[in-house]
DNA sequence: GATGAATGAGTATTCATTCAT
DNA sequence: AATGAATGAATACTCATTCAT
C-alpha cells in the first residue's frame, strides 16, 4: 500500500486482484491506525476497499494476515529509507541522516507509524514482531560501533537496543499524533542528541562511576 | 490484589465481597499478562477465580473496569515505591535508587508489569493512560533540573520525558520477559547510566553541533 | 398501597412486614406506571422501597404476584367506588355518577390506571384478567337492563360489555396521560352520553335500519 | 407477509434474501402472536424461520425493528382494505362495509390482529403508535361530520375517536381469540350500530341535558 | 423478618469465515 | 476473481431467585 498507486484512493479506482489487494492494505491502513486492529472488522475492511466481504479471504488468509502484511511492507520501506539515508555509519552526521529519515517517514506515513508504533492497537501476536526485529537491527548495528570501542563495556548492548527502539517508538508515535508538539529539526536534533549522548561515551572518560562530575548537581 | 494475602491463590479460599473482588482482581492480573486484554474473557476470570459468571459484574462494571482497577492499583504501588527510594532528588544515587526499585518492583510482578508495560496487550481505552501518566511525571520531575540549568536547553522536555518513558517500559518489559538476559545489578547500572547520560550534559561541552546554529531558529 | 399509611413515601419509614409490603406495593406501582412491567426489576422495587433485595421475596412469590397484587387491589378499591356511586341503577344519573367515580378515581390514582388500563405495559399472563372482570361485571350490569327490555334485540351483550370496557379504559388512559386534553366535567358528560346513546334504543324505534333518519347525512 | 405466498410455512422453501426476510417476517408473526412479544427470543423467530441465529440480524436491526416491520405492513394492510370497503363516506352502508372490511380482515389474519389490538403482548416503544394513528385517522374522519353538523358539539371529538379505537380494537381482539361466540354477521351488526348510535345525534334534538327525554328510558 | 452476595441460566448481538452463484 | 447471503460459535451482560448470616 505503501508503494500502491495514488489512484487507489478513490475506491473501486482499478481492476485485478492486484490493485483489489492493494485497495485492502490501504483500507486496512486508515482503519487499523484510526481504530485499533480489535475495533476494526474484515468487513469493514471490505466496505472501505469497495468490495465485497468475502472478496477478502480471496487476498489475505484473515485479519492478522493483513496487518501483518501492512506491517511488514511498512517496516521494509522504512528500512530502505534509512539505508538510504546512511552515509556515514557511525557518524554524527550519519546518525542525525538516519534520525531525520525516520521522522521524515513518520511524517509522510502517520497512519503507518500509528500502526507500528502506537502500542495497544495491534494483535498481541504480531505485536512484538516488528519492534523486535528493529531492536535486533539496532543491536546489530551497535556491534560495530562496540568492536570500534565506542561504546562503553559496562552498557549491554541488548538494553542498549532495547532502550533506543522504546525510546524512538514513542516519541514518533507522541510527535506524529500532534506534529505541532516539536518542529521537525528539534526534533531530529533532540534525538539525534540523546542517542549520541546515551549511548557513546560522554567525552573522554565515561567511567562507571564518575561521582566527581556528577556530584555537583 | 497487589497486597493480596499469599493464600488467595487457592481459590475460594476467603469470603466475603472484599476476598472476591480481590480474587478476581488476582485472576485479572493473571489472565491478562499471560494472554493479553483481548484474549480474555469476564467467563475466564471468573472461573479462574473460582466464582460464577454474574459475580464478576457484582465487582466490575465490565472487562475494561476491572483492567482499569489493576493498572491503576499497580501504577499506585509503583509510585509509592518510586517515592519511597528518593533519597536524592538529582543527585546519581538517588536516580540509581529510583531505578533499582523500578526494577525490583517489575522483577516481583512481572504479571503486572507485563499488563502495564508490554504494548498491545491493553485496553486500548486504558492503554494510553498508564504511560501517559508517568511520562507527565517524569516531565515534571525534568522541570526541577532544567531550572538548576542541568538539562541542556536544547533538549525538549516533553520528547525527553517521552524517551524515558518508552525506553523504560520496553526495557523492563524485555528484561522481565526473560530474567537471565541480563543480572538485575548490570541492568540497573546501565539504566542509570544511559538516563544520566543521555539528559545530562556530556561533560562541559554536549553539542557536537555548536548552538549558535540551533538557537536561531 | 391504596390504602396505605400517608407517611408510606419516605421511604423505609415504618417498620413491620407490613408496611414493608405496602412499601413494596407502592414501588411497584410507581415504577410499573413509568416503566411499564418488562422494564422494572425486583431490584429496582426493592431499591425504591428501601429494602434489600431479597426480602422482596419475603412478601411476594415474584413479579407477577406483586404486579397481580397492585392490580387486585386498584380492581377491588375502584369497584367500591363505582358500587358507593351508583344511586339508580339504569337511571341517567346513575350512570353519570359511575363515570364520574371512575373519572375522579383515574385522576386521583394516574400511575394506578396507567398500569391497569394502558396496554403493553404489563405482564401477558396477568394482562387479560383485570378487563376481562370488568367486562364481565358489566355484561351482568347489562343483563338487567336486556330483561328489562331497555337494550335492542340486535345487540349482543357480549360485544357491548366489551365495547364499553375497551372504550372507556382507552378514553381513560388517554386522558389521564394528559388531563388537560378536556375538562373533567366534559369528558364525564362525553362518555354517559355515548354510553347511553350506545346502548340505548336511540329513540323510539330503533330498528335494524332506520336508513330514512341516517341518510340525510 | 401478509401478501407471502401460502408455500412459505414450509420452512426453508424459498432461497434468496426476500425469502429469507419473509419467512422471518411470518415467523415473527406466529410467534409474537402466541406468546406476545417478550416472550419470544430472536434465536426462536430464526429456528422457526428455519435459518440461522445470526441470519436474523442480517434483515433486521432487533426484535423491536421486525415487531415493527410486521406492524407496520399489518397496519397498511388493513388501511388499504378500509379504503377499498368506502363506498359513501359517512352513509350507513359504507360505515356498515369498512366494519365489515375489519371484521373479515380480522378473520383472514388472526394472527397480527392478535399483534395489533391484543393489549400488553406488544413492545411498549410501538405499542402505542398503532392505536394512536388509527385514532387519529378516525378523529381525522369525525371532522368532516362535525363540520357537516352531524355530530354534537357536547362530544368531543378526541374523546370519540380514542372510544371508537379502544372500542373497536377490544370487541375484534375478543371475537378473534373465538369466532363462535358470535356470527360474523351479527357481529358486525352491532359494531355499525354502536358506532352510529353512540356517535349521532340520537334523534332530533341532543341538547346537553334532555333529561326528560332520556328518563322514559 | 431482613440482608445482600452469589448464582447461573438466559438472551441479544457480533463477526470471522464459508460457499453457492 | 468477485459476490454477499448465510452460518454459528463466541461473548458480554442481565436478572430473577436463593441462602447463609
Amino acid at each position: 500500500m505503501i508503494e500502491a498507486p495514488v489512484g487507489a484512493q478513490d475506491v473501486a479506482a482499478e481492476r485485478g486482484p492486484a490493485a483489489t489487494a492493494a485497495r485492502l492494505l490501504a483500507a486496512g491502513a486508515d482503519l487499523f491506525a484510526a481504530r485499533g486492529f480489535h475495533a476494526v472488522t474484515t468487513h469493514d475492511i471490505a466496505r472501505h476497499a469497495g468490495v465485497a466481504a468475502g472478496t477478502f479471504y480471496l487476498h489475505f488468509k484473515d485479519k492478522s494476515d493483513l496487518y501483518r502484511a501492512i506491517a511488514q511492507r511498512t517496516v521494509a520501506a522504512l528500512q530502505d529509507r534509512l539505508d538510504a539515508a546512511a552515509p556515514g555509519r557511525g557518524t554524527r552526521d550519519g546518525l542525525r541522516a538516519r534520525v531525520a529519515a525516520l521522522v521524515d517517514f513518520a511524517d509522510q506515513h502517520r497512519d503507518l507509524v500509528r500502526i507500528l508504533f502506537r502500542a495497544g492497537t495491534k494483535d498481541a501476536s504480531v505485536e512484538a514482531e516488528v519492534l523486535d526485529e528493529l531492536a535486533a537491527r539496532i543491536a546489530q548495528g551497535r556491534s560495530a560501533s562496540v568492536a570500534a570501542g565506542e561504546m562503553p563495556r559496562d552498557l549491554d548492548p541488548g538494553v542498549v537496543s532495547q532502550a533506543l527502539v522504546g525510546m524512538l517508538a514513542r516519541v514518533i508515535a507522541w510527535w506524529v499524533e500532534d506534529p505541532t508538539r516539536i518542529a521537525r529539526e528539534d526534533l531530529i536534533e533532540t534525538l539525534t542528541q540523546i542517542q549520541l549522548a546515551g549511548t557513546h561515551p560522554p567525552a573522554g572518560g565515561h567511567s562507571k562511576r564518575p561521582e566527581a562530575k556528577l556530584r555537583e548537581e
